[in-house]
DNA sequence: ATTAGGG
DNA sequence: CCCTAAT
């Protein structure tokens, strides 16, 4: 079972209160006409029934809604995620960095805000997949409140949405009357009528007789559950930021909570004040709504997964990605320990549940997401991929060592290797890992090249992202991205007859401008501070990484005019173009701290002026 | 241990 | 990226 929230108005004063009373009376909440606000507590049990909630399920959200009023929701998400106190600041310069005077960034910009989202709505799509009802209870229950209301009484709302745009929360799920009628509406059908428009909706008949499924389906398939789900889960975010996480292990599958805290953040994040209101304002709630975006009809209709299940498809395990993000967001927030609370989590409680529920995410996007669990040995010990705190360069020398074992050719150099392998991560050695171990008998050329392709995949759509308004997740996603699980291992013949690895790890947008930004507040040359700071949960990208990176940015930031001529035929997805605004600010950054390259200092004031981009700096001061 | 520079 | 010299 979930827990669920409902908003029915707005009134933090008399929050506590009203939550109490329409959690015992979940459909009467009569007495606050129009300021009041109430959080509806219920419980979704099974597939269908709400409960009214326990006191202690009753979560306060009082903080929620008071951020609500004013702020964007965007803000709120944010912050109470990444505690990391300069992030606004980044954020605006990098905002101001790349709309600087770029058109094209600009518009990759926008490509990009629209890649995340769809990507977010993706994944909160099979995260949705995983999970059987519970979650899904949530969603329904809010949407037989308001997707249902689409149906019958859409004008209303929509018009009080549109007039009162102040919280989008509170008025989406505000007026009980549209609720009711919502109800009114799909409880005068017959199953039969039900049944019908239940086609009408999804383009196939259904067998369930259940009228409560079928109404709860019929909205979600007029409504968009997308949104749907994310407000919920924003309110449960914040619940849990409260208190909510007692309640998720008591009450649900605590995994299943924290998955849902991280979609909701995520999403939250990404900016979608507009997102929730989009979903309320459209008058239309037809199906059609998951088409508004070419490329998101592409992410969602992918599989040939009918339509009714691609609705439940909303909650899943988080990407790596997106533990990763948080992970990073975490560990910032500890001042740059490597904190992963999900681990402990996920570790905390094997409910025989959570174990059961892995089988539901299988191949929802070829990299299981799951499948360390049974990983080690078959012998059930339950690894969450979360616990895996890095990969790369250690894995590479633990596989170093494997490969010493099986192939004693490459000794020379490997010694070194393994002692730091064993050092750096031995005792971290995961299910990963310990699954490498099992097929260790790969030749050298292992690396998993299925995976390999998926990842070449992923980076190419993740290549046109750029950075946006929510600079820090969004730097995130593409840096994760960059770590995503494989790298591209090479093999280089050595002149000592010993062959050395070279992994090549693209840096991605993100990186970079994390690096400029460090370069900016450090300066250039204190690249283990730089390391320390922005990229603290990079176990990959050393101090030297950094400094080599920095090298390049700078060489390119002065050239790049020649570049385009020979450019163009050979590779044009080579590697990532750098925007010209980040490439701006580095040769700004360059020559303010006399760093120029002396050879290139002589073109560097060829054709351009760089100059007049101080702001930028100021954002770091 | 970190940094700079060459390869 | 990797390696190494220098600090």
């Amino acid at each position: 079972m979930e827990t669920t929230v409902g908003i029915e108005g707005k009134d933090e004063a008399k929050f506590e209160e009203s939550v109490v009373k329409t959690s015992s009376a979940p459909s009467s909440s009569p007495k606050h006409i129009a300021d009041p606000v109430v959080y509806k507590l219920v419980r979704v049990q099974g597939n269908g029934r709400l409960v009214p909630a326990t006191d202690d399920e009753v979560m306060e959200v009082a903080d929620l809604l008071e951020d609500d009023k004013g702020d964007t929701g965007q803000t709120v998400g944010c912050t109470s995620l990444d505690g990391l106190p300069s992030s606004k600041t980044q954020l605006n310069h990098i905002e101001g960095l790349l709309l600087s005077e770029n058109l094209e960034v600009d518009a990759e910009k926008s490509n990009a805000l629209l890649d995340t989202t769809v990507d977010l709505r993706k994944s909160d799509a099979q995260l949705e997949e995983i999970v059987p009802s519970s979650v899904l209870g949530s969603e329904d229950s809010y949407i037989t409140q308001s997707g249902s209301v689409g149906q019958c009484s859409e004008p209303p709302i929509g018009s009080v949405e549109s007039g009162t745009s102040t919280s989008a929360v509170s008025n989406t799920l505000k007026p009980d009357f549209s609720k009711l009628k919502g109800e009114i509406c799909l409880d005068k059908m017959s199953v039969k009528e039900l049944h019908e428009t239940f086609k009408a909706t999804f383009g196939r008949e259904t067998s369930v007789k259940d009228k409560q499924w079928l109404k709860r389906r019929i909205a979600m398939g007029l409504s968009n559950s997308c949104d749907v789900s994310t407000t919920t889960f924003v309110i449960e975010d914040n619940g849990v930021v409260k208190k909510g996480k007692q309640e998720s292990l008591k009450n649900v599958d605590s995994t299943l909570a924290d998955y849902d805290v991280v979609g909701a953040v995520s999403e939250y994040c990404r900016g979608s004040p507009s997102g929730q209101n989009d979903q309320i304002e459209n008058p239309l709630p037809l199906p059609a709504k998951r088409l508004r975006n070419p490329s998101l009809e592409h992410n969602c209709t992918n599989e040939d997964v009918p339509m009714e299940h691609r609705a439940e498809k909303r909650v899943r395990k988080p990407t790596r990605r997106y533990i990763e993000e948080l992970s990073e967001v975490e560990s910032r927030e500890y001042g740059g320990k490597l904190i992963y609370p999900f681990k402990t989590t996920e570790c905390d409680q094997s409910s025989p549940r959570t174990r059961a529920r892995p089988l539901l995410n299988v191949q929802s996007d070829g990299r299981s997401l799951v499948t360390r669990q049974d990983s080690l040995g078959g012998s059930g010990v339950q690894v969450p991929f979360v616990c895996r705190v890095r990969r790369s360069r250690p894995r590479e020398n633990f596989m170093a060592l494997m490969f010493q074992k099986v192939q004693p050719s490459g000794m020379g150099m490997t010694a070194k290797l393994v002692k730091r392998a064993i050092g750096v991560c031995g005792p971290q050695l995961d299910n990963e890992r310990g699954n490498k171990v099992g097929n260790a008998r790969l030749p050298p050329g292992w690396t998993q090249q299925p995976h390999i392709a998926e990842i070449e995949k992923e980076k190419q759509n993740l290549k046109r992202e750029a950075i946006e308004l929510d600079k820090d997740l969004e730097l995130k996603h593409v840096d994760s991205s960059g770590d995503n699980s494989d790298d591209n291992i090479v093999t280089v013949p050595t002149a000592n007859g010993g062959m050395r690895r070279k992994h090549h790890r693209p840096w991605t947008l993100g990186e970079v401008v994390k690096l400029v930004e460090g370069v900016a507040r450090y300066g250039a040359g204190r690249w283990s501070e730089i390391k320390r700071v922005a990229f603290a949960s990079y176990s990959y990208r050393t101090s030297v990484d950094l400094k080599d990176k920095w090298r390049n940015l700078l060489k390119a930031s002065f050239v790049h005019l020649p570049a385009e001529k020979g450019m163009q035929n050979s590779r044009k997805h080579a590697s990532m173009p750098i925007p010209a605004a980040i490439l701006l600010r580095v040769k700004e950054l360059a020559e303010m701290q006399a760093q120029v390259p002396p050879i290139l200092s002589s073109s560097k004031f060829a054709g351009h002026g760089g100059e007049r981009i101080q702001e930028t700096r100021a954002g770091y001061l």
